[in-house]
DNA sequence: TTGACATGTCGCGATTGGACGATATATAGT
DNA sequence: ACTATATATCGTCCAATCGCGACATGTCAA
């Protein structure tokens, strides 16, 4: 085994919480959600419709989605709009669009 | 409610299918994988060990992101290599280390 | 204040994924 | 042929997650 050079590698540690962060976004509700945020602003009850969901699931998912830093909230009256917080959300977004259809 | 524009949106199904590429890879020893085959040549034993988990256990890492199309296999006597075969995965793995360290 | 609406939170079954041991297959060395 | 090595597969157990109903909070309008 001639001691292969192994350096520049992301400690498993590390990993562990991109593993967390991407699991997050791996389903298709909230995969939805990020590609609409990143064309506007809306609503939970607008992004629930769009997914043919409860509006209660799609705050659910929202607040997943917040506690690891993609999005940010903002309330207006009795509704509640979500942005964009992970810029990188765009470049992964725009894979899946290539390899899925946009 | 105003008929907001919508088009360009990826219809769900193709979410979904997306949605278990994301989950395959949304893993830290398949991370890890993925990052050290974007580097090189392994095989399932190094990458087993770089893991500190058992071959047959990364054999199954490997298995799983075979079947969703980003790796190929190679035999070469009993050892076995494998490479990426989804060249996004460079994109979204710069992005993994962006934000969590390389 | 009362009622309707928008969002958020909690808890429960049902399903799924992960780790692991045991076993199987295949190949190289002697 | 026999043994050790490398990889792959199978079945089981445990923990995490999903979808969902029920309920709670907060806000506007009359």
């Amino acid at each position: 085994m001639p001691a292969r050079k192994l350096k520049e590698l992301t400690p498993i540690p590390a990993l562990e919480e991109a593993a967390e962060c991407l699991k997050t976004l791996a389903h298709p509700h909230r995969l939805r959600i990020v590609q609409m945020l990143l064309r506007g602003r809306y609503s939970v009850g607008e992004l629930a419709e769009s997914c043919g969901i409860p509006s209660h699931m799609a705050s659910e998912h929202l607040r997943l989605m917040q506690r690891c830093g993609f999005l940010n909230s903002a309330k207006e009256g009795r509704k509640a709009f979500y942005e964009i917080a992970e810029p990188h959300l765009a470049n992964i977004m725009e894979c899946v669009e290539a390899r899925f259809g946009a």
